[in-house]
RNA sequence: GCCCCCAUCAUCUAGAGGCCUAGGAUGUCAGCCUUUCAAGCUGAAUACAGGGGUUCGAACCCCCUUGGGGGCACCA
């Protein structure tokens, strides 16, 4: 039917190399996530490289449910993937809810094409009805097993005779539809990553095309809906290559020229060990992180932080850059130096880049991303927090000690308890200090600080430094039986600032708390 | 088991035959700074899986081995 001169063109490496030096015609990609769980961080990762190309190519962005598994079907799962390629700033030109010229983009609400086009590909006899019941199946790959042959589909019903087809319609059988592989020959294709595959078609299924149910498998609606779509390049997780060598014999057999395949490369754990787990990353020290991205989301990560991280899997700006921004990346992203090699996780990377991006974020955005967090860790009104001056005050001093938003709340919850602990002598006594001497010191501290006239990280910083000349100890020795006492933490945001958060009355009474605790 | 893909520091990666005594980053360690913790700065250690070819020359090309990954459903 068709078409080697057309298959040629794309298998040609000088042809690739052109077109990496031509301004790029504007590509159509899709997304096309399965509503059978939430928003996967792999996923993710594959959506943002869609993205960035259709961006890179002045192209289009499509989003494709494929809701055709109806046993697996959750009902939370799309908002969740919508929610999450918001969240990321992957906004789709097509698809759920924005709609475009090539709609529907639910797979379920295109049922009658797939219908249409495998009866079409029955006449063609590039495809056959199957009556075989899944028991059936079954008992025959167990017997394929027992007698070590090879498992698959023996065809039994690819060589029925019309009448023994009349007589199993006649008797009510249901029926799936199967392709008709070639038994012999080989098919080669080509990967803008990998380059040219060949598979022998002795290796190939009479796979299922239309379900008993009626609805469309994965191979059918992808390879259909691509077409109509007006696909031009399909990138999507390398789990999916070995099943293109069954979608070339349907383009084959349809007479359509494929899109470009180009196969990213899986995602491993952090240990490198085994795909990436559908439900927690263990990391190297044991501990589990989340997989989906609204748990990002919620444990504080940034959007635009998570997507840098994610453009670094697979691909590099530079082997330089580490932080660039989404127009830098969309900029220089290409197919042609996607990596081919799987690449683990590398959840320490994730951690440090969210910190960057949170270091370098105003102290305004800052707390408006910070306050909802804080309000449910500390359990006080996001309003309130809001307006909170104390809270502005700490910011740029938390601002660098976080790695994620979800970091802030334990360090510097003792603003707002209602009271911190009462020290222990020994957490009060610095290092090579005697009790007694912290008692005087801790004494003159307090004695200083009520008579403060102006409560202000200057002035406390001015008095608390005098007071270090004066009595002739060592900042420590001055600074840290203060920490302790006032927050109940020997690790707080710098002392200054943190005591004129607390206000002056507070850090006063807890002083005397701790002053007794030294006397008692 | 069969088929396919992949192979540079612990990890993410740069590297398109000479620019490579292999670069950047995370992590690790050390020093500086310092009121704690961070941040920042400086420095250190760590890699072309192994073996054969091809070539004047190979991390880059070919083959084999080994290792890792993926797939073999009326799931996507």
């Amino acid at each position: 039917m068709l078409c080697g001169q057309e298959r040629n063109c794309e298998s040609s490496d000088t042809v690739l190399k052109k077109e990496v030096q031509m301004t790029p015609t504007p590509a159509r990609v899709r997304f096309a996530p399965s509503p059978t769980g939430y928003f996967h961080i792999g996923g993710a990762r594959t959506a943002l490289f869609n993205w960035l190309y259709a961006r890179h190519t002045g192209g289009k962005f499509i989003l494709r449910i494929e809701d055709t598994d109806r046993k697996r079907f959750h009902s939370d799962a799309l908002q969740d993937h919508l929610q999450g390629l918001r969240w990321l700033g992957l906004q789709w030109d097509e698809g759920p809810e924005v709609g475009g010229d090539y709609g529907p983009y639910f797979q379920s609400q295109r049922l009658h094409f797939y219908q249409e086009w495998a009866d079409w590909l029955i006449e063609q006899g590039a495809a056959y009805r199957c009556y075989c019941t899944t028991d059936e199946l079954n008992e025959m790959r167990d017997r394929q097993r027992a007698t070590k042959q090879k498992v698959g589909y023996d065809r039994r019903c690819r060589w029925l005779s019309p009448a023994e087809r009349a007589a199993r319609e006649a008797a009510g059988k249901s029926w799936v539809v199967r392709l008709a592989v070639p038994l012999e020959g080989e098919v080669t294709f080509h990967d803008a990553i990998r380059g040219d595959i060949t598979y022998a078609n002795a290796q190939l299924q009479d796979a299922v095309l239309i379900k008993s149910d009626r609805w469309p498998t994965y191979h059918l609606a992808n390879v259909i809906d691509d077409k109509m779509m007006k696909i031009t390049h399909i990138m999507r997780g390398d789990e999916w290559l070995s099943s293109v060598p069954l979608h070339w014999h349907l383009y084959q057999a349809f007479g359509w020229r494929p899109p470009v395949w180009a196969h990213l490369p899986v995602i491993l754990n952090p240990s490198g060990k085994g795909k990436v787990s559908k439900r927690a990353i263990q990391t190297p020290s044991g501990a589990t992180i989340p997989v989906f991205v609204h748990e990002y989301q919620k444990m504080g990560y940034l959007s635009p932080a998570v997507v840098n991280f994610l453009t670094g899997i697979g691909w590099a700006l530079d082997g330089e850059t580490e932080i660039y921004d989404r127009e830098t990346a969309i900029a220089a992203f290409d197919i042609h130096n996607i990596q081919a090699s799987p690449g683990a996780f590398p959840t320490d990377k994730l951690e440090w880049m969210n910190g960057m991006y949170i270091r370098q974020m105003s102290t305004e955005a800052l707390l408006s991303a910070l306050v909802p967090f804080l309000s449910e860790q500390l359990g006080v009104e996001a309003e309130t927090l809001g307006h909170d001056p104390r809270l502005r005050l700490l910011a740029p001093a938390i601002r660098e000690r976080i790695k994620t938003l979800r970091d802030a709340a334990p360090l510097i919850d003792f603003i707002w308890a209602e009271d911190v602990p009462i020290p222990t002598a020994k957490d009060l006594v610095p290092r090579k200090t005697t009790p007694e001497q912290t008692r005087v010191i801790l004494a003159a501290i307090i004695e200083r600080l009520q008579h403060l006239c102006e409560w202000s990280e200057p002035t406390i910083e001015t008095a608390l430094r005098a007071l270090v000349g004066e009595l002739g100890v060592k900042a420590g020795q001055l600074f840290n039986p203060i920490r302790v006492a006032v927050t109940g933490k020997d690790v707080t945001p710098p002392l200054f600032v943190t005591l004129a958060a607390v206000g002056q009355d507070v850090t006063v009474q807890r002083l005397q708390r701790a002053l007794a605790v030294l006397t008692g």
